[in-house]
DNA sequence: TATTGTTATACTCTATAACTATA
DNA sequence: TATAGTTATAGAGTATAACAATA
């Protein structure tokens, strides 16, 4: 929200907490995050909505409860998620025909113009967030991340 | 929370998530928070609280206003912040000489024997986040976050 | 009996606004 | 008039638990 200013000049952080990754990784989440949310409003998208959009575009179809799980979020949350987007046209619901239990969401044409929309202005806040780095140090950051969370 | 089994082999995180810093400076941040918190519980505090006490470890003493610019927490919050730790008699407030409106928060000795203690277990946290990489990475990692911060 | 999805409720956290006192 | 701190309230967001349908 309040993209501070480093001249502030009142107290400084301790280092107790500027040295240590875990602290740093928490701010850089926050900074990211808050940035995009303010991207995503262009689209009334929530960064939850646009995970949940980002999902289904690389997977096809995916039931509420594999989406669930893979995002980390309640089932009772991905009803909600889905109701609100499912309203807006930009995803159905169809009963698995193998496990009638199951509904199996998909992006709609609507859910994927938005989405690819969404991507783009993603992919800015993602080069504003990283202006102060060459692209030898921004992938090396990548790299490590994805390492230190064992992501590919 | 729920310390993913990368094995879990179900449905995988999008690329066009799992691509960027931004959305992994967030995955890590929430890691790193969620077992900040856990190791935290030992002591009855929360991360907000360690920022404060760690803080005013540094600084000696500071007002209510000071710290809450400095941890960019509303001036309320620190307010029932200071309430709890006073009563736990980890701080105290005492009126500026100079300026009979401001709170001079001070560590007491206990405070300052409970913030070593915390500081060791945040340091263990910090250790097990960053099992994955060697030491030169994570001094790379390290180093990268704090620029892209802008933080020294 | 276990699992998927749904609903309604309760709770936690935080922001907001109104207030007192000092400057 | 502006600032520091306090208090009480309201709001958003999320988890919880009970339920219905299907396996």
């Amino acid at each position: 929200m309040d993209d501070s200013h480093p001249s502030d000049m009142g107290l400084q952080l301790p280092v107790a907490l500027t040295g240590h990754v875990g602290y740093l990784a928490v701010v850089m989440g926050q900074r990211s995050q808050a940035r995009f949310e303010v991207a995503m409003e262009a689209f009334e998208l929530r960064p939850v909505h646009y995970d949940y959009l980002a999902s289904l575009g690389e997977h096809g179809a995916a039931s509420q409860r594999e989406l669930a799980d893979l995002l980390e979020v309640d089932a009772a949350r991905v009803v909600s998620l889905t109701d609100a987007l499912e309203q807006r046209g930009l995803v159905t619901r169809t009963v698995d025909p193998a496990d009638r239990r199951r509904n199996l969401l998909t992006l709609t044409a609507d859910g994927r113009r938005l989405l690819a929309k969404a991507t783009k202005a993603a992919t800015r806040v993602e080069h504003d967030l990283l202006a102060g780095l060459t692209a030898a140090e921004q992938d090396s950051l990548r790299g490590l991340l994805q390492r230190a969370l064992s992501i590919r």
